[in-house]
DNA sequence: CCATAAGTTCGATGGATGTCGTACAATCAA
DNA sequence: TTGATTGTACGACATCCATCGAACTTATGG
């Protein structure tokens, strides 16, 4: 079965605010953003466990912060940069403009 | 002894995201921008417990969202909207512009 | 068909979190 | 001084959360 993604009217502010005030995943996020590109869960070498990563990917897709699609074996994942954008305008911008921190 | 307030270059984003993730702690941010004057701890009326706006109020102060001072018998709390402005410039604005959910 | 690679699922675990009630401290008013 | 008002401190408790390892699934490539 495919994983549940929220739809856009069902993003709710608590819920992205939540998925990225964990170091982890707004690293995540950051990286989705400088790509642009969709990018496989295991590119971020993190040293954190395979079960780990799946609980954050998790945490981020019922948020509605990312999409993630079956491609072969790997999983792509990209930022839902429009739908956030017209939920929250400015929100990921303001957050993505901060300094990163070390992970 | 004073409560401590974190300096405006300690104010940390993921602890002003999970500060802001509770929606009894963004309710309390929202009625703060709105009213621009500083406001006793006990004028929210949530239906929740002293001990728990306590603890709100704690955790929203030590993320460096608001300041609290003593006042006689009461608490005055204000929004610390130059620091964040000035740390994380375009969050508040863009957590506050979206819109209000029930508490 | 078999082995490998990429993720998921499923407990388990230690620590944080939101909530409460009761007791305490500090200030002000009568 | 006494009482009322405001808020804090301290446990307690149920839940959530970040993390792990081991077992499982699904697809790809010999």
């Amino acid at each position: 079965m495919e994983p549940h993604h929220p739809d856009r009217s069902e993003i709710e502010l608590s819920a992205v605010l939540h998925a990225l005030s964990d170091p982890h995943r707004l690293e995540i996020v950051r990286r989705l953003d400088q790509d642009s590109e969709p990018r496989a869960c295991g590119t971020f070498g993190f040293d954190l466990s395979k079960s780990t990563m799946t609980h954050h990917f998790r945490t981020l897709r019922e948020a509605g912060v990312i999409r993630q699609e079956r491609e072969g074996t790997t999983k792509l994942t990209s930022l839902r940069r429009e739908d956030l954008d017209a939920r929250f305008p400015g929100l990921l911008d303001a957050v993505l403009s901060s300094e990163p921190v070390a992970v």
